[in-house]
DNA sequence: CAAAAAGTTTAGCATTGGCTAAGTCTATTG
DNA sequence: CAATAGACTTAGCCAATGCTAAACTTTTTG
């Protein structure tokens, strides 16, 4: 084997966890809306743009721009003016993303972070975490 | 105090996370190639566009496109068709990655997961763990 | 039930981060 | 030392995600 192949395939390799590093990004934005349009249709009853973009912390308009794409990708259904509703596959990405959420931040709390730094991290580490880790992380909190 | 405004300081906790995860993506690009950078330097004595390209993954115009921005966030320096240089600022953020990167990542180790997802997950959990949440992983890795 | 308030959408802009294609510079080598 | 190969840059495109200001609906209320 040529150095250069060697060399371009152990960077390939590397490369990997880059590229699924910026594939995770672009599901992350959608799972955090389904996520929280579902809390909020089970706390309220319904959710609205304006919770939405209260909660996330962005104007009205971007979370309108948002819901469209999202709209498009059949997660959400929504008409003008109206609430917001989740598809089938909208509630199980909320679903899945609720389980992970779940049990990053019950294991965080185990490891003996503060509540609220439980909170703000898990926010950020759930969608990084590979089935694997979770596992791991469950077991972590039926064994300690 | 009025229900509007305890629902609205409610919301605004909450949505200090999102917050957070949004600012630490856009430090997110900046950490990944100066840890890369430095990474280089210390392998082969000089970091060329080509192999942080070859190494995340992505096109070379996009390098030197993100490279231009590091510069003017001063933590980069470089000549045209020159290798790159780290700043004070950039090799300080680059020991800083390196640093989480590698208790992170020997954290996941430690909590059984394989070598790979260690690697994968690690990258993508890095830039989203408090100084807290280190602490309580390098208490872990002592303590086990 | 008309006017005002609250909520939602549209329009238009900026930045980031990705790409390809084409051009330019540097280094190697015949 | 000229030609070529490889590395780098420029130009120009696109999509995603944010914003503000203005327009439009819906809801509330006097």
């Amino acid at each position: 084997m040529p150095q250069q192949a060697k060399k371009a395939g152990a960077a390939k390799i590397r490369s990997a966890a880059f590229r699924r590093v910026r594939a995770d990004h672009q599901s992350e934005l959608a799972e955090d809306y389904v996520e929280l349009i579902a809390d909020l249709i089970d706390e309220k009853g319904e959710a609205r743009g304006s919770d939405v973009a209260l909660r996330l912390g962005v104007a009205n308009a971007t979370v309108v721009k948002t819901l469209k794409r999202l709209q498009e990708s059949g997660l959400v259904t929504q008409e003008p003016y109206r609430s917001i509703f989740l598809t089938g596959d909208g509630w199980k990405m909320a679903e899945d993303g609720r389980r992970k959420h779940k049990i990053v931040e019950a294991f965080l709390l185990a490891l003996g972070v503060s509540e609220e730094t439980a909170r703000i991290d898990s926010e950020g580490i759930e969608h990084h975490v590979s089935e694997e880790t979770l596992r791991a992380m469950a077991r972590f909190l039926v064994r300690r």
